[in-house]
RNA sequence: GCUGCCGUAGCUCAGUGGUAGAGCACUCCCUUGGUAAGGGAGAGGUCGAGAGUUCAAUCCUCUCCGGCAGCACCA
């Protein structure tokens, strides 16, 4: 029995069924054995080792192959955990698979590791590399697996064994002493890995992700094929690190959080006035197709109750009481009513709906508020802007028929991508999330309200160009419906939710929300839930990364900063600045007794982008000199003409493209 | 919330079982200087909070609060 295989460079040649890909590359060159790791046959990368059954196309795949980045990064897992477990006998391995940027390994311990482990754990991984012990694959049954586990006290490894699904192989891979069970594929030896790793932090994990199941402690790490390769991820690291938006907001000035409110935000006036450019840019998005509307931040608790958010919600939500039933909370004399501080706006809208009789005729109703919510975050889950107790969403609800739904979804998407465009988002993952577990209404509700999203997002994707991932999130819904989520990205590589649309059947059913159909009968309106820049701060704090404090000029705090050279341009700088509030920017003198080097220094790490440095010259000739943040250049020009030129500049791109339009 | 680490001046950080220091920022004085720090002087801290050990605690122990990194949860 023989077997064609094909070579990339296209050459076809036949081969004994079976043949391993490491009798291949033996028979062609021990130099290509030597270099070789894995191959791909037919493009899934595979052990060496493995035979060959079938025609098919062969690759040998070197460490510098992009896809051997996978291989290394697990056999360093491995490396990891047998380094760990040489260390310290009795720490029992979990699971070590590669991530978006290494690996991580999870271990049992009684006493956690810490980063002071690092350098003997490392020490000792090298050691391993340097033996440069093959990697074998065995296949083993299900018992003598659970057999061997058990005899070593890996009650962890034991359950892995039970959850591997019935007819699939249950793999063993051996390096040296050390044998772990692994789905490989691995590279032909721990030499192969190289000296390019590094770990990186130790953090708690759940065992199999579940807050209710025992905790590990897991060491993250990276690896690379080539040192410079893992130089330049450190280093990309730490830029990212300069451009957090925590960092940044205390440096320029823009917000603060202290103890007496944990992940509520104390807005400073240069980041409070951001946050009003960018609540002014949705409010001139949503002009044309939204009412704005607003609804009281507390409401009792009935209201909850019957949108099921008291149920399902609960651990969620801030309750008060007044302050004195509160206090007495037997006093029969004391209101004891419970109301909850919102921790969403659709409850208060579907009360805006159903206030006065609805037609057909008025729908679709599409009501959008800038709602302040709160909502008691787990305190573990705070993170500067990102996460915060108490935010602004830019809400709406839109009320429409059935027949409605699926155009109004598709409209709601064209705004969302034209917001995040104007951002310089244009590429962004959309998300389907379906029925939780947890929920409200029945199968059938949801049957429809998913069968219209997943009709919509292969629209969405369809329309997008590519530019737009789409990815189905199984369990992960809101209560009350399916929903999207459009999901940006940080500068540190974080994943961030923003935008979100979701179709609900449910809240106007519970609170009997209704309008007039053609027919004169009470029909049902369907709602979706739909916010852009998801909560108003959030949006900000990627803002900040995104730009890394370097703002487009319409969005930043302090537009210019006017710096006479001496004392005796006080007066023309004072004008000048004058002329640039006529002119509609954001703009601020700045006489104090400090040299123009200083001034600039000083302007340039507070990020303001334009500096005008005026001076005696300037003030007779009724000129600027300008320096733009980011450029040593000096630019002198008539006061008038730079004026115009930054009005123009600081008009925001909704504004610009209508005005083109 | 869980695991680990951390909490000293507005910021960045030293430090000690005998109640504290630096740089920058701040205030005042001198300096009027053409594009990333001119000079001098001064002021500023219940060392996160509470309890315990001790003759004595910012330092050791415990509890709580807050922060950081993950996990879990989510906009």
């Amino acid at each position: 029995m023989t077997i064609t295989l094909t070579f990339p460079d296209g050459a076809r040649r036949p081969f004994p069924r079976n043949i391993t890909g490491r009798e291949i590359a033996g028979g062609i060159s021990p130099s290509l054995l030597k270099r070789t790791v894995a191959m791909a046959i037919d493009g899934a990368v595979q052990d060496l080792a493995d035979p060959i059954a079938t025609d098919a196309r062969i690759e040998f795949l070197t460490r510098e192959d992009p896809r051997a980045l996978e291989l290394i990064r697990h056999d360093c897992a491995h490396v990891l955990a047998e380094a760990v477990q040489e260390l310290w006998p009795g720490t029992q391995v979990t699971i070590g698979p590669v991530i978006e940027n290494g690996f991580y390994y999870d271990f049992h311990r009684e006493t956690p590791f810490t980063p002071e482990d690092f350098p003997a754990i490392e020490k000792k991984m090298r050691e391993i590399i340097a033996r440069d012990t093959a990697f074998t694959k065995e296949f083993w049954s299900r018992e003598q697996a659970k057999d061997f586990f058990r005899a070593k006290g890996e009650t962890f490894k034991v359950e892995l064994v039970d959850a591997i699904p019935p007819g699939e192989d249950l793999k063993m891979y051996r390096q040296g002493q050390w044998i772990d069970l692994c789905r490989g594929p691995h590279m032909t030896s721990t030499g192969k890995i190289g000296n390019a790793f590094k770990l990186m932090k130790v953090a708690g994990a759940y065992w199999r992700g579940d807050s209710t199941k025992p905790m590990l402690t897991r060491i993250y790490g990276t690896a690379f094929a080539k040192q410079e390769e893992l130089d330049a991820h450190l280093r990309q690291i730490e830029e990212a690190e300069k451009r957090d938006h925590r960092k940044l907001g205390r440096e320029m000035d823009l917000f603060h959080f202290q103890e007496e409110g944990p992940g509520t935000v104390f807005w400073h006036s240069k980041g409070w006035t951001m946050f009003q450019q960018l609540v002014a840019y949705m409010r001139r998005r949503l002009r044309r197709d939204y009412e704005e509307v607003n609804a009281p931040q507390v409401l009792d608790k009935s209201l909850w109750e019957t949108s099921g958010h008291w149920g399902w919600y609960q651990e969620n939500m801030f309750a008060v009481k007044s302050a004195h039933a509160f206090m007495n909370p037997q006093d029969p004399e004391a209101d004891q009513k419970v109301f909850a501080l919102k921790p969403m706006n659709c409850p208060g809208h579907v009360q805006l709906f159903k206030h006065g009789l609805k037609s057909y005729r008025d729908l679709p109703i599409r009501l959008a508020e800038f709602g302040l919510v709160h909502r008691y975050e787990a305190s573990g889950a705070l993170h500067g802007l990102m996460r915060v107790r108490g935010f602004t969403q830019d809400d709406a609800h839109v009320f429409c028929t059935d027949a409605q739904m699926e155009a109004e979804c598709l409209k709601i998407n064209d705004l969302m991508l034209s917001v995040y465009a104007d951002f310089g988002f244009e590429e962004l993952v959309v998300k389907l999330s379906t029925r939780p577990e947890k929920r409200v209404g029945s199968d059938a509700l949801w049957d429809r309200a998913e069968a219209v999203m997943t009709r919509v997002l292969e629209t969405i994707e369809a329309q997008s160009g590519g530019r737009i991932r789409t990815a189905i999130n199984p369990g992960e819904g809101a209560f009350y419906g399916p929903k999207f989520e459009y999901v940006l990205r940080d500068a540190i590589g974080r994943d961030w939710q923003c935008g979100t649309t979701q179709v609900d059947f449910n809240l106007p059913e519970r609170f009997g929300a209704f309008y007039i159909g053609e027919d004169g009968e009470k029909h049902q309106p369907v709602m979706i839930h739909r916010a852009i820049c998801g909560s108003m701060e959030r949006f900000l704090g990627i803002l900040i990364e995104s730009y890394a404090g370097h703002f487009p000029l319409w969005l930043a705090p302090e537009q210019v900063v006017v710096c006479p050279i001496t004392s005796e341009a006080d007066d023309y700088a004072e004008r000048v600045t004058e002329a640039l509030f006529a002119a509609g920017l954001r703009a601020r003198a700045d006489l104090r007794n400090e040299k123009i080097s200083y001034k600039v220094r000083e302007h340039s790490l507070a990020k303001v982008p334009v500096i005008f440095a005026v001076g005696k010259r300037e003030a007779e000739e009724k000129t600027v000199t300008i320096r733009r943040l980011g450029s040593q250049e000096q630019k002198t020009m008539p006061l008038d003409a730079a004026l115009a030129a930054l009005e123009n500049e600081a008009v925001p791109p909704d504004v610009r493209r209508a005005k083109a339009g």
